[in-house]
DNA sequence: ATTAAATATTTGTATATACAAATTAAAAAT
DNA sequence: ATTTTTAATTTGTATATACAAATATTTAAT
């Protein structure tokens, strides 16, 4: 019933592949983020702000490879969820955790965790590092 | 001013390397097939079509590892530009190309290749060949 | 034969993402 | 000092995708 992904037609496409596993990985983001009730990308833009408070849109989008408009609906999320605050200073706008969102610190890093644990045991962790990183490789190439 | 993805904070985090992955190909993808008028997913579909018509929107999905109603979606805005059509005969959908649809084919053939040729040149392709195996065999291990 | 369960597809709604244009402010040029 | 250019961010709009519920049809169970 259920068809491989290596099994399609198109396995072999570099586009297929990236997404199929883009989503098969953000599903598995999406459940260990689960029980903060945060998207991995929302999440990861806290765990950001939260280490380095202070931080502004466009470093955000440079850290997580979004678009700056991407980051902006963003932090408008976590802003309403009030794990955020925005303070605007002329043309720049500085990111801040408010004491909720700071709270939040140790359970997102158990997220984290438990997202790492999700694909480290099913790879290995030096297989993990390594393919991480010829994927890397691929997007620094592919940068030109 | 533009930061490479493996100089992020999470670059070693899969969810983050993956999706960024996904995202750059996308891009290049979007670019290869714009002469056709049509995104990746809509060509790709297309042209599977096109190889067997009457393909069901249920085996397109597998095909595609996209959800069923991804699926149709992909479906309607095709058969609006009168690419293909669909044909429901009880509980089963039929897909067919028109004649406008089949007429595209070799254009869509020639983007692929343009695709192809992008991420050849720049990797090679035997590193090409390899890396895309090794990711399907990370998304098969997901599977679970 | 009728009812219940399973299957294929679609629809309504929500999400993350991006592009292009708009806004605002700072810096540079005149 | 005023104008022009550059830069940071946001807003309006569009896209692909998915989930959950709805629909319709076939198959299985009684």
């Amino acid at each position: 019933m259920f068809m491989k992904a290596s099994e399609s037609k198109y396995s072999n496409c570099l586009y297929f592949t990236a997404n199929a596993l883009a989503r098969k990985v953000e599903r598995i983001a999406i459940d260990s983020w689960k029980s903060v009730n945060l998207s991995p990308s929302h999440a990861y833009l806290l765990m950001l702000v939260i280490e380095e408070p202070g931080l502004q849109p466009g470093i955000l989008s440079e850290q997580l490879q979004l678009k700056p408009s991407t980051i902006t609906r963003l932090i408008e999320k976590l802003e309403k969820k009030k794990l955020l605050i925005r303070t605007m200073d002329g043309r720049v706008t500085n990111i801040y955790p408010t004491p909720s969102g700071k709270n939040l610190l140790p359970k997102l890093k158990e997220c984290l965790k438990q997202f790492y644990q999700n694909y480290v045991d099913v790879l290995g962790k030096e297989e993990s590092v390594r393919l991480v990183r010829s994927m890397h490789q691929l997007i620094d190439k592919l940068e030109e």
